[in-house]
DNA sequence: CTGGGGTAGT
DNA sequence: ACTACCC
């Protein structure tokens, strides 16, 4: 999600949206009490790894806080009943379950993160106001934020209070369907919901009118409580002494242009004053699949491999829940660093070759797709890791992006009904639910969702005869031919606009989404970027580029199908044969990488040992006692040795010290 | 004693 | 590929 302020406030219609943020109560405590109701009444937190994420509202009344470590956590609250939550999958399921009952209410619903939602809700309430059985007493549910006292004759008032009418309902489906309790805010813009959302927790919900909205977020006391000025942002502010929300709020445009650039200047700006003309955009099903495991230590390739045949397991599990393929895969690695853990991580990605990802889908536990996963990702980490060399990783992250519908799902089981949608039928179906009760037979297929809203419909009334230029063509072409002149020559149906859906749960597997373009731009539809590029190809003067990366990150998957009995024998075009995980030294010399690798020789030192050196050198980096250095970038994914350095390296074993150290 | 996720922009 | 943002 993004909070905007731009071109879009002259728009009329925008001052007259009525916005709904929802937000669960602890959410991953909330879902571990429903799984385990004895927890109900005693502190509970949630642990991942040394972090407790969260913590129900029996240990925030002792003085637990969110995101506290493990042990400032039990200092507080000794008797601290803790649940691991490093398994997201039942907080992912719960997620999605929220959403998709929220669909139905609109199918304006843009998620955020595990737990929020914003829904726009101004069709609901215009349809509310219309309705005479609605008519009559005004009274909102829930707080009035600061108070305030609505007018019945102003109009806004009415439509806000009337949104918190709504919002009651919402509220009192999500737990009556889903057992959840939450808070709501309404407000005119995505920014003020979510911050008057928070004003009265947990479980409770306010409705903010215009008049208390600079007494909302003059309430903050520091920009960096502003949703969209982060952590970075919020840094260069305070060092301009415009730590509070009024000092931003009256500095000259021009000086925060200077310091963070015109875009950011008048989006931030516009937000410290309240005013966000950011739309509601339906999220859809998720853009990318991602598992993650972080640890003290992880130093050898067998470990590597098999926490990352781990992650690809379960990563294949769910992409065959979803019902789609990836076709792109992106390793991310985290090396150890004794201070700032964070803004080391690395990664590498790579198109996953089309017969793989067309295998991928079918069972989650095909073999040959593993394998050949398992060789493109060894390969990303070679790239960045040099396995000759001692290494030292605390993080993996293995991510699909680029997820298409497969071909099972699209041609096969669907129908032209699951990929368009007849106007009328859509127009019909999104308000109803509001007022017939909550029939909620949502049991969705897929516990993310590709389920959740694969139905596409154009509610912004497009209705376009031609192939519009962001349909997919990759996958539109790969349709049978009179599936394709039905999207094409079908007058009554509309195209997918702006992602938005009307039929929650109508198409059960993945299908359609994919022909038609996410609301912001032509994600995840094939784009280069999804095939891996290096950031230093990046045509920006203020970065000097780390190193030159000559080889295409493409060339990983060439021969990923190959047959892999016989692994690491794939030579990927510009380099040496892979040698795998011996400590030989590859042979040949690329004059290049040399002359570019002038303050090099520390590294590659290392490998121009003799070989009885280096395994006792890598034993006592296992035993941990002496520590590598970090691999920089320089020489990763060189492995290029020289000759010339090998004499002088070995008779200067001190040199050793540049990439040891002692501990 | 700082997780494990996501999105979008450059 | 990376940064910044969100939870
Ligand atoms: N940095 C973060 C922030 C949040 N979460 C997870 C744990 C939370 O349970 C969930 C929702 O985040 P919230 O900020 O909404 O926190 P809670 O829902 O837990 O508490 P609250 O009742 O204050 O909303 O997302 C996380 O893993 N890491
Ligand atoms: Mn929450």
């Amino acid at each position: 999600m993004r909070f905007s302020a731009s071109i879009a406030s002259g728009c009329p219609s925008l001052a007259r949206r009525v916005i709904l943020h929802l937000d669960m109560d602890c959410f991953y405590a909330q879902v571990e009490m429903i799984r385990n109701p004895e927890l109900r009444e005693k502190p509970l937190g949630v642990q991942q790894k040394t972090l407790m994420v969260t913590c129900n509202y029996v240990a925030r009344k002792l003085g637990v806080n969110k995101c506290m470590s493990i042990r400032e956590a039990r200092e507080k609250c000794p008797q601290l009943v803790l649940v691991s939550g490093e398994d997201l999958t039942h907080y992912r399921e719960m997620s999605y379950k929220v959403t998709g009952l929220l669909e139905e209410f609109s199918p304006r619903v843009e998620r955020l993160g595990f737990d929020e939602n914003f829904i726009d809700i101004t069709e609901l309430v215009e349809k509310r106001l219309r309705d005479p059985q609605c008519g009559g007493a005004m009274e909102a549910s829930g707080h009035v934020y600061n108070q305030q006292v609505p007018d019945a004759s102003d109009w806004t008032h009415q439509r806000l209070i009337v949104g918190s009418q709504v919002a009651a309902d919402i509220r009192a489906a999500v737990y009556s369907q889903l057992g959840l309790t939450g808070c709501a805010g309404v407000a005119s813009n995505k920014l003020l919901s979510k911050l008057v959302s928070g004003t009265f927790k947990p479980n409770q919900q306010t409705v903010l009118l215009p008049e208390s909205c600079s007494c909302l977020i003059n309430s903050l006391n520091h920009v960096h409580r502003i949703p969209g000025i982060g952590y970075k942002t919020a840094q260069r502010l305070e060092a301009l002494g415009l730590g509070s929300v009024s000092a931003l709020q009256s500095c000259p445009i021009t000086v925060l242009e200077k310091e963070l650039g015109a875009a950011v200047a008048h989006r931030i700006q516009m937000l410290s004053r309240g005013e966000d003309d950011s739309l509601v955009t339906p999220t859809g099903p998720p853009q990318s699949l991602s598992e993650e495991d972080s640890f003290k230590k992880c130093c050898t390739v067998s470990d590597v491999s098999a926490k990352l045949e781990e992650l690809l397991r379960l990563l294949l599990s769910r992409l065959s829940a979803d019902g789609r393929s990836a076709h792109t895969l992106r390793l991310t690695i985290r090396q150890f660093t004794p201070t700032n853990k964070y803004f080391n991580r690395e990664s590498r990605q790579c198109p996953i070759p089309v017969k793989v990802a067309q295998s991928m889908n079918q069972g989650s536990g095909s073999a040959a797709v593993v394998s050949a996963l398992m060789e493109l990702l060894m390969k990303l980490f070679e790239k960045m890791i040099d396995v000759k060399m001692p290494f030292h990783l605390t993080l993996l992250n293995v991510c699909f992006s680029n997820l298409k519908a497969s071909r099972s799902s699209a041609s096969s089981r669907c129908s032209i009904g699951f990929y368009l949608t007849q106007k009328k039928l859509s127009e019909n179906d999104c308000g109803d639910s509001e007022t017939s009760g909550f029939s909620i037979t949502t049991n969705p297929a897929f516990p993310e969702k590709s389920g959740h809203s694969a139905c596409p419909a154009g509610m912004d009334g497009e209705v376009s005869l031609s192939l519009p230029e962001d349909i997919d063509m990759d996958v539109f072409s790969q349709l049978p031919d009179d599936i394709k002149k039905e999207i094409i020559q079908s007058p009554h149906m509309t195209r997918r606009s702006k992602n938005i859906q009307t039929k929650p749960h109508a198409a059960a597997a993945g299908g359609i989404q994919n022909f038609f373009t996410r609301g912001k731009s032509g994600h995840g539809l094939n784009s280069a970027r999804d095939e891996g590029y290096s950031q230093e190809s990046l045509p920006s003067p203020l970065k000097k580029p780390l190193r030159k990366d000559s080889e295409s990150l493409r060339s990983v998957s060439d021969t990923a199908m190959a047959p892999s009995c016989t692994p690491h024998t794939a030579c990927p075009q510009g380099t040496e044969p892979n040698v795998g995980f011996a400590m030989d030294c590859k042979e040949s010399v690329d004059g290049d990488a040399v002359s570019s690798l002038p303050k090099s020789v520390d590294v590659n030192v290392f490998s121009q040992l003799p070989v009885e050196l280096q395994k006792e050198l890598m034993s006592e980096w296992k035993n941990q006692k002496i520590t590598p250095k970090i691999q920089t970038k320089k020489f990763q994914d060189k492995g290029k040795t020289s000759k010339g350095q090998r004499s002088s390296a070995a008779s200067h074993p001190n040199s050793l010290l540049k990439y040891f150290k002692p501990n």
